[in-house]
DNA sequence: AAAAAAATTGCAAGCGCTTACAATTTGCCC
DNA sequence: GGGCAAATTGTAAGCGCTTGCAATTTTTTT
């Protein structure tokens, strides 16, 4: 009689069936091998003892976790909860299981997650843009672990990438602004350090400027972190300059929605006076008034296609295939056209 | 020369360091029982070797994991999100590391995932409300995996909780509702199914209801999913209700949001025309216009105590301390007095 | 300087599971 | 019924690490 105080293991079920332990690790991972009757029995043992296999020991011997890690700079806004929910998804369908971990936008806690994650043994990796230092992809290689790039996409990176041009989109977005006549544009951006998709909007904000006849080095542009207040903060000392800027870009939607604030703190009417406009249409930019005029990025299909090719690079021990996707301009109520400006405001 | 393709054991350390494995560890694990001449040989071999533990060994050998799981019914939205961080930081300065998965509000998930973590090794688990098959909290028992709830508390269940009266809470919002005159009310709540927050939120309005002279049978109630779509599709549908409630109640600040997003589509002013107020007071309900009165729930404070308590239980292997925290009503404008009807409406 | 106490280190037995390989059974055909 | 191939099951060697206990070294005490 095994300790009641001690979970079976799988020497308990195999006693119990009168197999051996062998059997029963097969009837566990590869049922069809063993025999129906024989099968039967040890299923019964294991619903008796309540068995559960124990993972440590299983990705121990079997050196295969079908864990897959993935390393996200925040869990605290939507901006990577769909396309994470669809990556797991498909993991799932796939028999993985995701771990997922926040680095808090900082370089070396994501450092220590991916050898957190290693050593966890995880199968493969899912990391966010291509930012980082290339000691870590030399350690994954030497630890072969694979790993994906997503959210950004770079096909002249080391790493493959699942993800899109943030640059080209941020272009697209800010030429309709210049379309509709802003001149005097700013822009709010993440961080740049370490954040290439935050630095390719950028980048993507001045093509557009130099494409439509302005001065690239005019951008009058904020860098802060990812937070509402932030994003407000930034707007307040924005408007503070002069020109004014009639457009503020945001380098994402959770800034927009903060800059959205900033300008209902300093009284000003969006679009009529400013316009504001974000990038990856999460759910808050349909929800906060004016909507977000933003650029929709394919979150669920990113993270879809991710887990395919991450999976198919562990399964295949193959490299990872780059994919580029297409982002829209989402158009909403936050962009208009530029005010008729009061002149002693120039 | 051990291969350059598979990582480093503890034993490649030890032949390298000339100790034997044993020192190894207990350098790793505990680094001031080694002498030091003999700990910086060893650091040493470490470094030169880009030596990382083995997880699973590590587990398998120590049943320990250092690790905590914690099973939340969403990440899709921020009401998890500020709490789960604040757990997660506690823990992180306590030398625990967090799991985090999702049931997706569905039970058999989390049954399913709760045995995946204990299987994983967790030292202790974080579960979000009460309702739950009493055989997993067995099977934790069986299995010695601490659990404690957070989110909801509740004296008499069975596993100790870190959370707030969700009832007590929800009354104490309705009664400044009624306090302003409103009597036809109607309440837009989560699934109640396997969800005692969401269950007894609903008993919350019906006591303030009964408080105020009001009949609790006449909550006119609409039981949808947490999403803010949703939450607009059930607003839509109780505004069609005659007569038609003067204030609408929502579960969380997602429906709330979807409530005015509702209110929108249906042209109708708020708190004008008709109030709306959620809870949680997440970010969210500061960013919609107007801003959500709703119940302030300490979030932090309960991430914080969760980790706290919830390590203790494990490293004192004692018995879990439910604790109560103070919500507090944040009243915003989406709250007015009761409008006078167009008698007709009626 | 020897003895005793304390601090280090090594030995070796697992932890629970997978899997190559060997042994045994089963199913078929003549 | 015998013989052979195929299917099934068992044997046992690890996987990499921790840890109780014993052996050794260092420090302290007398």
């Amino acid at each position: 009689m095994p300790d009641p105080h001690t979970p079976p293991t799988l020497e308990d079920v195999a006693r119990r069936a009168g197999v051996s332990t062998a059997t029963v690790s097969r009837c566990v991972n590869d049922p069809k091998v063993v025999r129906a009757p024989t099968r039967e029995r040890v299923e019964a043992a294991i619903r008796e003892l309540g068995y559960t296999p124990n993972f440590a020991a299983r990705v121990m011997a079997a050196k295969r976790s079908f864990t897959i890690g993935a390393i996200i700079p925040t869990m605290e806004n939507a901006i990577f909860a769909r396309g994470l929910q669809a990556f797991q998804e498909e993991l799932h369908r796939r028999g993985y299981t995701l771990l997922v971990s926040s680095s808090a936008y900082r370089a070396e806690a994501e450092a220590e997650q991916i050898r957190t994650l290693v050593a966890r043994g995880a199968d493969g990796l899912l990391l966010i843009g291509h930012d980082r230092d290339p000691d870590l992809l030399d350690y994954l290689d030497r630890q072969r672990v694979p790993a994906l790039v997503a959210w950004s996409h770079d096909d002249t990176a080391r790493a493959p990438s699942i993800g899109f041009d943030n640059r080209a989109a941020m272009h697209a977005l800010a030429d309709r602004v210049i379309a509709l006549g802003h001149r005097d544009i700013a822009m709010i951006s993440g961080i740049c350090h370490h954040n290439d998709r935050a630095r390719m909007r950028v980048a993507g904000v001045r093509d557009a400027m130099a494409d439509g006849g302005l001065d690239p080095q005019s951008l009058r542009l904020a860098e802060v972190p990812y937070g509402i207040e932030d994003g407000a903060g930034a707007f307040r000392d924005l408007m503070a300059r002069r020109p004014t800027p009639s457009a503020v870009l945001c380098g994402n939607d959770v800034l927009a929605a903060g800059a959205l604030r900033g300008a209902g703190q300093l009284g000003l009417e969006v679009p009529e006076q400013v316009s504001i406009t974000g990038f990856d249409d999460i759910e808050l930019a349909r929800l906060v008034t004016p909507g977000l005029t933003t650029v929709h990025v394919p979150h669920r299909e990113m993270g879809r296609l991710a887990a395919q090719e991450l999976v198919a690079m562990i399964e295949e021990q193959r490299p990872g295939v780059s994919q580029c996707l297409a982002t829209t301009v989402r158009l909403r109520a936050s962009l208009g056209p530029v005010p008729v400006r009061d002149p002693d405001t120039r």
